[in-house]
RNA sequence: GCCCGGGUGGCGAAAUUGGUAGACGCAAGGGACUUAAAAUCCCUUGGGGAGCAAUCCCCGUGCCGGUUCGAUUCCGGCCCCGGGCACCA
């Protein structure tokens, strides 16, 4: 054994080892219960930066944790290898993106491999292989064919000189990224998956969700949207010079190319009779209406325009600009009336029309219903364009106004209905619910539940992804690529020059026969959104080699996913189609379970410094931390900053997550090379605990490096005496001195608190456990000073061999290779991940005389040392007799005595 | 605006969920070893005050109040920070 801890050779030999015997093969036993831990599969970017070691480290640890307690852990690892960055990569090194993706994935996996997790690697995966997304194709055509997959037109960013699609990120300020080109809302035909068809269930079973953090199932819910109101008709009459009747918007969202039916109440057309859709959650208010409002693109807009061209200019202008939502939020609200009017339906009274700017197309029918009295937004665009405003709601004691709005006009809690007629003095609830079966009454309305959920547009006019299955035909239309023809192989050599979707060039790909007629057709050149991909891929590990369907029963062992780890960045899209996948394969009958997650653990992101300098003219510069000298003062306050490399100062800029733009990333490849995969391995889990940001910090690592080399140290030192039969069972305890005693205690203690916050996956202070075990067992009487005395008890040999034993195991999954090769060298087995996890011994943790806190009014004021099995009464005397007692309480009369048993005697004067 | 988290030393953080606040580590200061440095080891370290000293006292978990013998922990009100959603009708 080597007496310096050289942590390049010890991993070499752990994962050789570990390799030799393939260790983390996960093989379906249906005795034994398994363990699916799995981190969110990584894009193959180029090599793996810190985020990713923290990611795979904390899966790693619960993997191994959980596999030393006996159960059967499968721990896999693939490849989200389609997407954006492989085509701006290919355009800039003229390489095809396979190939780009291809060799990152080779060097990725080296460096995954170098960290020592314990995955198994037979089941690797990579969602750019045919054999991978040939399933979500024919996921896609059974979604088709149930009509849970839908085409219609879609809004996207488009830009007109690169001809291509933009995602909302690459739109800055207007502009396309690359070409600067103003961009343009274009409608192109596009598929839709009908997750709304599930919102429902999608939000009922976060209840379910009882071991996801609680803000990503609030988020969820939020994303989802609920809200519950009344959807009801103002109904019209279209002068009679206007003979084309605007159809309802809601066959524009492609209900009609679904094979479910549309809503029953909507395509009535009798004579001229038509109606304005609206959807409102305060229908109690419903009497105060004194205006309607729609979107530009709602038809009725557009048949107002038609003899207007003002109206046509403005409703224009709505269009053209964003669709950025944060930007809509922020927008001035602007409005033009349409001309036209109608019905109240409970009233009768003409109500105007205008269109407004702020009036969302896709949500609801396009359309509301305008009560300025009671809507802070209604009342900002009444006063500005001069509309009557009209209360309808009232609270005791608080006058109304339409000088100002204030904020109790939208109270519903406390308010009454007032000039509502035959609704008037009821509340909230009673107002809707009567208002509700009024509307129905009158077959005008009731009440509906609206979603903030849309449906899903997985049509990307990308090359780089899954090629969505679909020929068009000039005779038959659309046809589905039967499955036998399946998978739709994307060419793997193009290479994208940002003029539009390359694939759209390749003659070969294009040109294809029509599958129901046999004439000539084109095959659809769109590809899949990729969340696709990552929607299943939990679920294809479960048999990566079987080829001939998307899953087999072996899901039925391994999933649901015990534990996944991943980045709160994907708290809703990610998380949300997935469940979504999960509900919809269930359904296909090909998977037992409702949801795909039990339990969720989202880890905080990788920080670091931020140093710069801005000259007088130029860009800032940033500089990496590491080449930053930090100046403190004597109480160790950050006083200044100087580059190295020219001793002039830098100005700091807080911390930031680690990034390219700010200079300030580690590169995990150094730091495995300068102090080896356990140390870095260690380092991110003692420093926070998972779910917070991280810090980063060099001295950390250090203090990290520093522990490791104490320990491989003290084995070393330890070895001729450390024997796996020395047992504490042997051993008369009661005989054994007290710093024995304390000792073994200590290390117990120790034990005991890190398999509590090992089960809670608070694994800093299992480190911190860790550290503690090792510096009792260096204090140990006979450990530290037996190469010099060979006198050592048997008694401090014993605990120093159990608390090794104890140590080495709890730091096998957060320090794997250390842990296996000391086991190893110390003598104590073959393999530490097969050895049991160790489990504190109750004895070691009793005391015959225990200290306790003594207070006076709730104040420290002394302890006292009493047998463990003292009577409450002769505690209570011992703390009464103790000095600073007496002293304290200065004679003045004991008003009470508390005594917590083991623990504590509080004395009220 | 709505919904979630948070606020504890110079720093990262603990506190077995109402019972010794600051475990463990980092930084800082002092010392040992060394010709010297690195490495290693030992001691000190929340703030303030009294004492030659052993020691002792006061304050302290964002702020104000409440419950309690006792509150970082529970309750009410407020302030600040981070995140999510947001013309959603």
């Amino acid at each position: 054994m080597n007496p310096r801890y050289l942590p390049d050779e010890v991993e070499r030999k752990a994962q050789a080892d570990w390799e030799r015997v393939d260790a983390y093969r996960a093989v379906e036993d249906a005795r034994r219960e398994k363990f699916y831990c799995l981190s969110m599969f990584p894009y193959p970017s180029g090599k793996l930066h810190m985020g990713h070691v923290r990611n795979y480290t904390i899966g790693d640890a619960i993997a191994r944790y959980q596999r030393m307690r006996g159960f059967n852990v499968l721990q896999p690892m693939g490849w989200d290898a389609f997407g954006l960055p492989a085509e701006n990569a290919a355009m800039a090194n003229r390489v095809p993106p396979a190939a780009w993706t291809y060799d990152n994935i080779a060097y990725m996996k080296k460096q995954l491999k170098s960290l020592g997790f314990a995955i198994d690697w037979s089941r690797e995966l990579a969602t750019c292989k045919p054999d991978y997304y040939k399933w979500n194709q024919w996921f896609f055509l059974r979604m088709l064919e149930k009509g849970l997959a839908y085409k219609k037109t879609g809004v996207v960013n488009w830009d007109p000189v690169d001809q291509t699609v933009l995602a909302n990120e690459q739109v800055i300020d207007g502009r396309g990224w690359r070409t600067g080109a103003l961009i343009e809302k274009r409608e192109i035909p596009m598929y839709y998956l009908r997750i709304t068809a599930y919102a429902q269930e999608l939000l009922d079973d976060l209840d379910k969700l009882t071991e996801w953090p609680e803000r990503v199932r609030a988020m969820q819910a939020n994303w989802i949207g609920k809200s519950v109101g009344v959807r009801f008709a103002f109904p019209y009459k279209l002068s009679a010079s206007a003979n084309q009747l605007p159809l309802s918007p809601r066959e524009r969202d492609g209900v009609r190319d679904a094979a479910v039916a549309p809503p029953s109440n909507e395509r009535e057309v009798e004579g001229r009779e038509e109606k304005l859709w609206v959807f409102t959650t305060r229908a109690d208010t419903i009497m105060g209406v004194t205006f309607c409002a729609v979107a530009a693109e709602h038809p009725l807009a557009t048949h107002a325009a038609r003899n207007n061209s003002a109206l046509a200019d403005f409703i224009d202008e709505c269009k053209r600009g964003t669709v950025i939502e944060a930007d809509l939020a922020t927008m001035e609200k602007k409005g033009m009336p349409t001309g036209l009017s109608v019905t109240h339906p409970l009233t009768g009274e003409s109500v105007p029309v205008w269109v407004g700017n702020y009036v969302l197309m896709g949500y609801g029918d396009g359309a509301v219903m305008g009560v300025p009295a009671h809507d802070e937004r209604d009342f900002h665009f009444a006063k500005k364009y001069r509309l009557p405003i009209k209360q309808v709601i009232e609270v005791p004691g608080r006058p109304f106004s339409t000088d100002a709005w204030q904020e109790w006009y939208a109270d519903k809690g406390n308010g009454r209905c007032i000039h509502s007629g035959k609704y008037d003095a009821l509340g909230y609830i009673e107002a809707v619910d009567a208002i509700a079966a009024g509307l129905n009454a009158k077959g005008l309305g009731d009440k509906q539940v609206q979603w903030r959920l849309r449906d899903w547009g997985i049509s990307r006019q990308r090359y780089w992804g899954c090629p969505i299955p679909v020929i068009h035909c000039a005779t038959c239309g659309d046809v589905p690529v039967p499955d036998d023809q399946l998978p739709v192989i994307l060419p793997e050599d193009c290479v994208p020059d940002g003029t539009g979707n390359p694939l759209a060039k390749r003659a070969d790909f294009v040109n294809c026969l029509c599958p129901r007629c046999g004439k000539p057709a084109k095959r659809e050149t769109d590809t899949m959104d990729t969340f696709v991909d990552s929607s299943w891929y939990y679920a294809c590990f479960c048999g990566t080699d079987n080829a001939t369907a998307m899953v087999d029963k072996r899901v039925d062992y391994w999933m649901p996913v015990d534990q996944y780890i991943g980045g709160i960045e994907h708290a809703i899209l990610h998380l949300l189609y997935s469940r979504f996948w999960t509900k919809v394969m269930r359904d296909f009958g090909l998977v037992k379970y409702d949801e795909p997650f039990t339990r969720l653990l989202t880890q905080g992101m990788v920080l670091n410094d931020i140093y710069f300098r801005k000259p007088e003219s130029g860009r800032i510069a940033y500089y990496n931390p590491a080449d930053i000298d930090v100046t403190c003062d004597d109480k160790g306050n950050r006083v200044g900053a100087v580059l190295r490399a020219d001793g002039q100062p830098v100005e700091w800029d807080g911390l930031g997550t680690m990034s390219k733009s700010k200079n300030n990333g580690v590169d995990p490849q150094q730091l495995i090379e300068q102090y080896g995969a356990d140390t870095a391995r260690f380092f991110v889990i003692f420093t926070s605990p998972p779910e917070h940001t991280l810090e980063w910090s060099d001295y950390g690592v250090e203090g990290s490096s520093r522990f490791l080399k104490r320990l491989w140290t003290f084995a070393h030192e330890c070895k001729t005496f450390v024997d796996a039969k020395l047992s504490s069972a042997s051993i008369n305890w009661s005989e054994v001195s007290n710093e024995h005693k304390s000792a073994r205690r200590e290390i117990h203690l120790a034990l005991k608190q890190a398999n509590n916050d090992f089960a809670r996956h608070q694994f800093n202070t299992v480190a911190s456990a860790a550290m503690k075990i090792l510096n009792t067992l260096e204090r140990t009487p006979g450990a530290s000073d037996m190469l010099g005395h060979h006198k050592i008890q048997l008694a401090g040999q014993t605990i120093v061999s159990e608390g090794l034993s104890i140590l080495l195991r709890l730091l096998a999954p957060i320090t794997p290779h250390v842990s296996h090769v000391l086991w190893q060298e110390l003598g104590f087995g073959d393999d530490i991940s097969r050895a049991p996890w160790p489990v504190h011994d109750e004895a070691a943790l009793a005391q015959d005389v225990i200290e306790i806190v003594v207070q006076v009014n709730g104040k420290l004021r002394g302890k006292v040392s009493v047998p463990a099995d003292a009577s409450e009464e002769r505690v209570r005397e011992a703390a009464l007799r103790e000095e600073s007692v007496v002293r304290h309480v200065a004679g003045k009369p004991v008003l009470k005595v508390i005594v917590v048993p083991g623990k504590l005697v509080n004395v009220v004067v």
